[in-house]
RNA sequence: UGGGAUGUAGCCAAGCGGUUAAGGCACGGGACUUUGACUCCCGCAUUCGCAGGUUCGAAUCCUGCCAUCCCAGCCA
């Protein structure tokens, strides 16, 4: 092996050894800062593996951080389930912290603030200050509160805190420029008053810091080097300087910005994903449907292929969309050395063997893994009735389909070769069941086995089958369509949903998004496996055992399906 | 119409003035195959949003234009 010289990866790694070659650092930290207010999901994990990787990429450390000032959205279930989520995906945090532990010391830092004669306290409402701060072309005006005393301002601070004001009755904004082209340096607000229960200081508050003053603070606090964090808060960093600066830390942070991940077909939005929780688009946040951790384990994705997934995506700032193709080929490509192959028939076609004795069972041994000796063997049976699967027979084949045909032949794994003799239909004329032959010579393994047959099939003996719920997955949005027809949008003053886009995305959901199917046919060992076992079904995917499974009916989700180039032919 | 950012193949993404523009996914072709899987070969941008300019030489520098994204929460 050549000795390898690190390299920066990305254009934050440049940075960060331009910052330690010209000697503005000296040792990296990061943190990764979420809120409290759901689950992790996918996108998540790309600053995850950003903050991480490059915390131990350059020997440093990376913090955990609940950005935790906004108690109305916040709760503990939220906090355990993302600490059960980094772990699950192997990262190790330094230090833990909640935004709300430094309350005390932030308030202390803005009523320094008050004294710089940098912030004050606005008694306007909130309307008077939207209508204040002017629009993106026009410059705003200045509160007429912005010149009271520092005496005047840390009073009514005091109070603020002290609960003597109504909710939102007055703020602390800094004193800034209301001019700025910026509109976020337009006196930003540093401070509201919120009577609402916080899920670790209780009602001990009645001010919550605001984002744009808690985070800069708290990674100047942390000994942060480098926030990490995405494109959308570019327009913000002129302003995380300024709090840093103004509160006089001598080492203030670096904020890097990179693109946020967005997957095709796929719900990435905090607040989409609830909505399709709470109006019971899908049955939880685990619904493997969903693209948050606790759905992809669910499903049967690994940490592995996640991490494998967003360090094949790399880092940049261009806005993109990734091809869910990609993520799809790391789950198979994590799965596919691993998992123990078995079979199981999701729609199964009867089949009877005319030639094979009524109650003659044969034991046939069987590989778990074609490339992987090590796993061993496990024993199936072999008998006069069994189960194919439907899609594997045609009454009238086209050109170059492999498998089972009035006439023609086809192996069945690891077992006999056998002969579509004829077909039995019900009235409507739906072929319900199959009467072949078998060669008895071709057992697998022996002689007669060792000549060319055109297909292999997954089958289940009657003996052997064990009822089973399979559940199939799409993505949860539709294919985009080629025209967006633009509904019209209503004009709506409530800002929170004014980033609602035209068309309603609950009209893109995918109606197949979820198959459930409830007459499949397992062997014995996916059947009797623990929740969370997967298995390559053979020829039909990845699956996964579900937490739904009860001892009389075992529930499988399918992680993903295996490449089927037959059915891509098809189309 | 203000400010901030971004535009390299169907999708990501290297490239940082000097021979034929990395790599992955997708796609197409072939080999192998008791999984139409896996694996293995082969192919896939005379061109870098567009137009000019500088230069012996430009995806890389300059100018202009176009497109897309972000910002007017007492959300993060």
């Amino acid at each position: 092996m050549q000795t390898e010289e690190r390299r920066a990866a990305n254009f934050i790694e440049e940075f960060i050894e331009e910052d330690l070659a010209a000697g503005r650092y000296d040792h990296v930290k990061t943190r990764f800062p979420p809120e409290p207010n759901g689950f992790l999901h996918i996108g998540h994990v790309k600053a995850l593996c950003i903050d991480f990787g490059i915390a131990q990429k350059y020997g440093g450390k990376c913090n955990l951080r609940f950005d935790d000032t906004n108690p109305t959205k916040e709760d503990s279930v939220f906090v355990d389930g993302i600490e059960a989520d980094i772990k699950w995906l192997g990262f190790e945090w330094d230090e833990l912290h909640f935004a709300s532990d430094f309350f005390g010391r932030l308030y202390e830092i803005a009523r320094g603030l008050i004294k710089k004669g940098v912030a004050y306290v606005d008694d306007q409402s909130p309307e008077q200050m939207r209508a204040n701060r002017g629009t993106l072309t026009q410059p705003g005006v200045d509160s007429p509160y912005r010149n009271r005393s520092v005496e005047e301002n840390l009073d009514l601070f005091e109070r603020m805190k002290n609960g003597e004001f109504p909710d939102g009755s007055r703020v602390l904004r800094a004193k800034i420029d209301m001019a700025s082209p910026n509109v976020l340096m337009r006196d930003p607000t540093l401070y509201r008053i919120l009577r609402a229960h916080h899920h670790k200081t209780g009602d001990e508050w009645c001010i919550y810091p605001m984002y744009d003053f808690q985070h800069p603070l708290q990674d100047a606090i942390e000994g942060v080097t480098h926030s990490l964090c995405s494109l959308e808060y570019e327009i913000h960093r002129p302003l995380y300087d300024w709090v840093v600066r103004q509160a006089g830390f001598e080492h203030p942070p670096r904020q890097i910005e990179f693109a946020r991940l967005n997957l095709t077909r796929t719900v990435m939005s905090k607040r989409y994903l609830r909505r399709l929780v709470e109006e019971g688009y899908v049955s939880g946040w685990d619904d493997p449907r969903m693209p948050t951790l606790v759905a992809m384990k669910r499903r049967g994705y690994t940490p592995e292929a996640i991490k494998d997934f967003l360090a094949r995506v790399g880092v940049a700032k261009a806005d993109s969309v990734v091809d869910g193709a990609l993520l799809e080929h790391c789950v198979r490509e994590a799965l596919g050395g691993e998992c123990p192959r078995a079979m199981a028939v999701l729609n199964p076609l009867k089949v009877t063997l005319s030639n094979w004795p009524e109650d003659k069972l044969d034991s046939l041994r069987v590989e778990n893994h074609p490339d992987r000796p090590e796993l061993g063997e496990r024993e199936i049976h072999f008998g006069r009735v069994l189960y194919i699967e439907k899609e594997d027979f045609m009454e009238d084949p086209p050109k170059k389909f492999f498998r089972l045909s009035p006439g023609r032949e086809v192996r069945l794994k690891g077992a006999y070769i056998i002969r579509c003799d004829s077909v039995v239909k019900d009235e409507s004329g739906q072929v319900t069941e199959l009467n072949c032959s078998v060669d008895l010579d071709s057992r697998s393994g022996s002689e007669g086995a060792n000549r060319k047959v055109k297909g292999t099939l997954h089958w289940v003996s009657e003996y052997d089958a064990v009822p089973c719920e399979v559940r199939l997955y799409e993505p949860i949005l539709n294919a985009d369509e080629p025209e967006d027809a633009p509904e019209a949008a209503p004009d709506d003053e409530f800002a929170e949903e004014a980033a609602a886009p035209a068309r309603d995305f609950i009209s893109r959901l995918n109606p197949n998004s979820l198959t459930v199917i409830r007459g499949a046919l397992v062997e014995p060992v996916i059947a009797q496996a623990e929740n969370g076992s997967r298995f390559q079904f053979l020829r039909m995917g990845y699956f996964c055992k579900d937490p739904d499974s009860t001892p009389a009916m075992p529930v499988y989700n399918r992680t993903v399906p295996l490449k089927d180039s037959w059915a891509k032919a098809n189309k």
